[in-house]
DNA sequence: CGGCATGTTGCGCA
DNA sequence: TTGCGCAACATGCC
């Protein structure tokens, strides 16, 4: 599921389904989803309320309530929402239930997730990893001296960097892989040898068209990914662009595809 | 059966 | 104090 344009049509979904809905029913027997809080704490702080507003950081998710209350939701690396009848059965995977009534109609709104990596918390204040989350692409779009200085104060290899939270919120695997064959760097260049501002523009242009082909594709089929990914997943495959077979390295304990031949290193 | 997975966190060590 | 590498989390799927 889970990466910025994924949380982003995840927003677009709650917004339509629960902004201006008033909560009858709130479950979720998930204490792992729900730490450091407790389900209870989730049941008590919904029932009564009404929802104002859906807002999106990275991959994190906030609902607001009217009484001032929020509930954060993390989509870890399975998780989502559907919206189903009130009364219908136990969606498979399902950890948790929003049944509201929104212009006068009743639906149930579910969370899903299957490894339960996710999160789910009912709080008063905005929690610190939403706090500590650097600019969205999406939402706020890419502040260049700020990204080409954060480049050249690190010798990570670019492709951590770009993954991290505090630098580019809602980046991950996928979006930097793809952003980074686009932008034809390679991703084991470390920051500090970027040729700058030049790469680090053309770096910030690639995590951008990513993100809206993602976007695009992901609104066009809505389960399984469709086949509009460059290079993701495509180790030992022809390069799209210049033929040659991809390669594929770990970076930050990840798997990383880039094509060797057109995708520049810096030393 | 083995290996891999879109994410995050915590631990041990340099 | 910072950074890095890696295992762990829990489960599905190929």
């Amino acid at each position: 599921m889970p990466e910025l344009p994924d949380v982003e049509l995840t927003r677009r979904d709650l917004k339509r389904w629960l902004a201006g809905a008033l909560v009858t029913a709130a479950d979720t027997e998930d204490a792992r989803l729900s730490r450091p809080t407790s389900p209870r704490a989730f049941a008590r702080a919904l029932i009564g309320r009404t929802f104002v507003r859906v807002e999106r950081r990275g991959k994190w998710l906030r609902l607001d309530l009217d009484d001032g209350g929020k509930v954060f939701s993390h989509l870890g690396m399975t998780g989502g929402w559907v919206r189903v009848a009130i009364g219908a059965p136990v969606a498979r995977f399902e950890r948790a239930r929003i049944n509201v009534v929104l212009r006068g109609r009743a639906s149930s709104v579910r969370y899903v997730d299957a490894r339960r990596f996710g999160r789910l918390l009912a709080v008063r204040e905005d929690i610190a990893d939403w706090i500590a989350l650097g600019p969205d692409p999406f939402a706020d779009g890419i502040e260049m001296s700020r990204f080409s200085e954060a480049l050249a104060r690190k010798r990570r290899a670019v492709k951590e960097i770009v993954m991290d939270q505090r630098v580019f919120a809602g980046v991950g695997n996928i979006l930097a892989t793809e952003g980074l064959w686009i932008a034809r760097i390679d991703p084991r260049s470390r920051g500090n040898a970027l040729r700058l501002p030049a790469d680090a523009r053309a770096i910030a242009r690639g995590l951008l068209r990513a993100i809206a082909r993602e976007l695009a594709d992901r609104k066009r089929c809505k389960d399984g990914r469709a086949d509009s990914l460059f290079v993701y997943g495509r180790t030992g495959q022809p390069c799209p662009r210049c033929s040659t077979r991809l390669s594929s390295v770990v970076l930050g304990g990840r798997t990383t595809v880039f094509c060797r031949a057109c995708q520049v290193r810096r030393r």
